[in-house]
RNA sequence: GCCUCCAUAGCUCAGCUGGUAGAGCAACUGACUUGUAAUCAGUAGGUCGUUGGUUCGAUUCCGACUGGGGGCUCCA
C-alpha cells in the first residue's frame, strides 16, 4: 500500500498507509492522545481528526488545550444542540451556530414559539442522550444545486441565503446522527467527546445582525469534555458575579439609580462621590504634569454650535432634542462632547504656533441617549463624566503629543494595576474612504503617527480597518470587566475635522496662518466607566490612596469613644478620612462590619491604646499589625499614598 | 428600539396546584461595657412594581405599562 510521510510538530517524520487520518495518527502514538484528539491542523489547516490524508503533510493533533480544539468541540456542540432542536422541534429552522470564546450558540426559527427555562433543561437533557450515541461527524462535499436542493425541500431559507454566498466546489455538509448542516468544518470525531453541557440563556439575534431583518432565537450554551470542568466553569461564573461593579456598588454604598431621576442616569452616593474626587484628584495632578490647562464649560450648548462642529447632522435626530427657551425660541441641546465648546475656547484670543501645544482639560460631563436595552450599570449609561482633554497642536507636533498621551495612558493603567488590557489602533476603512473626513495625505500621516508613537513606545497594538472615528483614526485602550466583557476605557483621537468646521487657525513662524490638528484624548474614557471597571477589576478593595472609608476607628466600649473621637480629629486635621464606630457593639462586630466594608485601616482604641496615647492598627484583609503612636501611623498612612495624589 | 427572563419589607430571599403574606440581616428601643470577622431580648416596617382583565375572591392566572437582568442592534 503506497505510504505518506507525516511531519509531526516535534520535526519527527513518521510514515503511514495513504488515507490516514490525524486519528490514526495519534492511535500511533498512544490511545490516550487518540481519546483526547479533537481536531487536527494539516499544513497549517485546522481539519478533522477523522479526515483521511492523502498526501504528505505536516501535522499537528488538536486536544482541549488547543484553542483550535476548543472551537472545534464548541462548534460540534452547536450542532448537538440542533440535532436535539430539530428532535424535539420538528420544522425548525436553522440560521448559524457557531463557536464563541466561551462556548456555542445557535440561531433558530421556532416560528411562534418561546423557549424558557423549562425547554432548556428539556433540550439539555436531549443533547447528553444523543451524545451518548456517539454519533460520527461526518464530512460529505456538496455540489451547489444538491445543497441548495437539500434546503428548498427542507424549506429553510437562513441556509439558502447563506448557500447564495458560497462557491460551488467549496460546499461540504456535515452529518451526525439524523443530522444534516452546512457547515465548513471542521468537527470533532463523534459526539460521544461532549459529556457535559449547558445552555446558558436564550436571547433575539438579528438575522445577519440586520436590525431591519427577523430576529431569531439565539441560544448560548457552553460544553466540555468532562463534566467536571463544567462544574468548575460555573462557579467560576458565580464567583465573577460577586465582583459585579452593580452589585459591589450597591453593596459599599458608591451609586444607585432611581426610576424617578431616569434609567441610565446614575446617582453617586457620598462614598461614590468620594473615590471618584479621588480619581479625578489624581488625575488633575498627573495633567498638570504634563502641561495641560483646566477648564469649565456649560452643560449646554447652542444648537448651532453642534451644526458647527457636525454632530447635529449625525446625531441629532437620534439624541435628546433640544430644549427651546421661552421667549426667544433659542435652541440648547445637552452636551454630547465637550470638544465643541474647546474649540470656541481656543477662538477667544489668536494663537500663536509658539502657544501650540495647547492642552485645555475638563472634567465635562455629557449626556448621550442610548436606547434604553443598552443601558447597562455604570458602564453604559446617558449621563457621564469624560475625563476629557484636547490638545490644540502643529501637524508636526502630532506624533510627540501623541506619545505624551500614551505615557499618562500607561501611567494611570499601572497605578491603577491594569495590566490586561488590549491597546487597538482604529483605521478608517481603506475600500470605504468615502466615509471619512480629510483628505488621503492627512489620513495617511495621521496613521503613520499612531503607529509609529505606539511602537515607539513599546506599545503592543493590534490594528483593526474600519474601526476609525469619521474624522480621524485613533488609538482606543479596552479593559475585560469580571464577565468577560470588554469595555472601551482610555482613548486617544486625531482630529482633522473640526479644526476645520470651527476654522481654528494659528499663526506660523512665515506669518501665514495654519490649521491646527486636534487630539482628543481621555485615560479613563468616563469616570463612570472607568469606575465600573475598577471596581470589578480589584473586587472593591480599593487601594488605600482611592478608598472612600481609609480608616474606621473601633472604641472598645464607649468608655474610649473620647479617645476615638481625638484621634479622628487628628486625622481629619491631616486630611485623612475617618470615622468612629460607636455603636454599642462587641470589638468582633465592629471589625467584622469594618471587614466586610473593605475599610483599609481598622484602628483599635481601648484601654490600653489611651494610656499610652497610640492606636492598634489592623489591615483590611491582613489582620492585627500591632500598636504604634498615631504620628507614626500618619507618616505611614502618608508614605503609602504621596505617589498619587498631590 | 427588538427578543427573552425577572419584579414580595431598606437588603438577601421563602410563600405547593388562587382564600389579602413570612425569615435572616439592616433600622428603632432596652439590657450587656465588651480586645481582633456577627451579644441577647423586644418593637416597628409591605394597598406583594403600576394598571386593566378572568374569578365569589388575585401576591398567585392572562394582558398592557414601568423598571431590572441576559442578548441583538447601536455607541460622537
Amino acid at each position: 500500500m503506497e505510504q505518506i510521510n507525516i511531519t509531526l510538530p516535534d520535526g519527527s517524520v513518521r510514515r503511514y498507509p495513504k488515507g490516514s487520518t490525524g486519528l490514526d495518527v495519534a492511535k500511533s502514538i498512544s490511545e490516550g492522545l487518540a481519546r483526547n484528539v479533537l481536531g487536527a491542523v494539516v499544513n497549517g489547516q485546522v481539519w478533522d481528526a477523522h479526515r483521511p490524508i492523502e498526501e504528505d503533510a505536516a501535522l499537528k493533533l488538536l486536544t482541549w488545550n488547543d484553542p483550535e480544539g476548543k472551537a472545534a468541540f464548541w462548534h460540534s456542540s452547536a450542532h448537538l444542540l440542533a440535532e436535539a432542536l430539530e428532535e424535539l422541534y420538528p420544522g425548525v429552522k436553522f440560521g448559524i451556530g457557531p463557536n464563541i470564546e466561551n462556548g456555542f450558540y445557535y440561531d433558530i426559527d421556532l416560528g411562534d414559539k418561546t423557549l424558557g427555562e423549562a425547554d432548556l433543561a428539556r433540550i439539555e437533557e436531549k443533547m447528553a442522550e444523543l451524545a451518548k450515541c456517539k454519533s460520527e461527524f461526518t464530512r460529505v462535499p456538496m455540489a451547489k444545486a444538491d445543497a441548495v436542493k437539500y434546503f428548498e425541500e427542507k424549506g429553510d431559507e437562513y441556509k439558502l441565503e447563506l448557500l447564495e454566498g458560497l462557491e460551488d466546489g467549496s460546499i461540504t455538509f456535515y452529518k451526525q446522527g439524523n443530522f444534516t448542516d452546512l457547515c465548513r468544518g471542521p468537527h470533532i470525531p463523534n459526539t460521544g467527546f461532549i459529556k457535559a453541557v449547558k445552555l446558558l440563556n436564550v436571547a433575539g439575534a438579528y438575522w445577519r445582525g440586520d436590525e431591519k431583518r427577523k430576529q431569531l432565537t439565539r441560544i448560548y450554551g457552553i460544553s466540555f469534555p468532562k463534566a467536571g470542568e463544567l462544574q468548575e466553569y460555573l462557579k467560576m461564573i458565580e464567583e465573577a458575579k460577586k465582583r459585579d461593579h452593580r452589585k459591589l456598588g450597591k453593596e459599599l454604598e458608591l451609586f444607585t439609580f432611581s426610576e424617578k431621576v431616569g434609567m441610565g442616569l446614575p446617582l453617586w452616593l457620598p462614598k461614590g462621590t468620594m473615590l471618584r474626587e479621588r480619581l479625578e484628584q489624581f488625575m488633575r495632578r498627573a495633567q498638570r504634569k504634563a502641561g495641560y490647562e483646566q477648564v469649565v464649560t456649560p452643560h449646554i450648548g447652542n444648537k448651532e454650535l453642534y451644526i458647527t462642529s457636525g454632530h447635529y447632522e449625525k446625531y441629532g435626530a437620534d439624541s435628546f432634542q433640544p430644549i427651546r427657551t421661552p421667549h426667544e425660541g433659542e435652541e440648547f441641546l445637552l452636551k454630547p462632547m465637550n470638544c465643541p465648546h474647546h474649540c470656541e475656547i481656543y477662538k477667544a484670543k489668536p494663537r500663536s504656533y509658539k502657544d501650540l501645544p495647547l492642552r485645555l482639560a475638563e472634567f465635562g460631563t455629557v449626556y448621550r441617549y442610548e436606547q434604553s436595552g443598552e443601558l447597562h450599570g455604570l458602564t453604559r449609561v446617558r449621563g457621564f463624566t469624560q475625563d476629557d482633554a484636547h490638545i490644540f497642536c502643529r501637524p508636526d507636533q502630532v506624533k510627540e503629543e501623541f506619545k505624551k498621551v500614551i505615557d499618562l495612558v500607561l501611567y494611570v493603567f499601572k497605578a491603577l494595576g491594569f495590566e490586561n488590557y488590549t491597546a487597538q489602533v482604529s483605521l478608517r476603512d481603506p475600500n470605504n474612504k468615502q466615509k471619512y473626513i480629510g483628505g488621503d495625505e492627512l489620513w495617511d500621516r495621521a496613521e503613520r503617527d499612531i503607529i509609529e508613537a505606539a511602537d515607539e513606545r513599546g506599545l503592543q497594538t493590534v490594528q483593526v480597518q474600519g474601526e476609525a472615528a469619521f474624522y480621524g483614526p485613533k488609538l482606543d485602550f479596552m479593559v475585560r470587566d469580571a464577565l468577560g466583557r470588554s469595555w472601551q476605557l482610555g482613548t486617544i483621537q486625531v482630529d482633522y475635522n473640526l479644526p476645520e468646521r470651527f476654522k481654528l487657525e494659528y499663526v506660523g513662524a512665515d506669518n501665514q496662518r495654519h490649521r491646527p490638528v486636534m487630539i482628543h484624548r481621555a485615560p479613563f474614557g468616563s469616570m463612570e466607566r472607568f469606575v465600573a471597571v475598577l471596581i470589578e477589576h480589584c473586587a472593591g478593595n480599593f487601594p488605600l490612596w482611592l478608598s472612600p472609608d481609609q480608616v474606621s476607628i473601633l472604641p472598645i466600649s464607649e468608655k474610649y469613644a473620647d479617645y476615638a473621637n481625638q484621634v479622628k480629629e487628628q486625622l481629619q486635621e491631616q486630611e485623612i478620612t475617618a470615622s468612629v464606630d460607636h455603636r454599642d457593639e462587641k470589638i468582633g462586630r465592629k471589625i467584622r462590619d469594618a471587614e466586610v466594608q473593605k475599610v483599609p485601616f481598622m484602628l483599635i482604641v481601648g484601654e490600653k491604646e489611651q494610656e499610652q496615647g497610640v492606636v492598634s492598627i489592623r489591615r483590611h484583609g491582613a489582620g492585627d499589625q500591632g500598636s504604634v503612636s498615631l504620628d507614626e501611623f500618619v507618616d505611614r498612612f502618608k508614605g503609602e499614598i504621596k505617589d498619587y495624589l498631590g
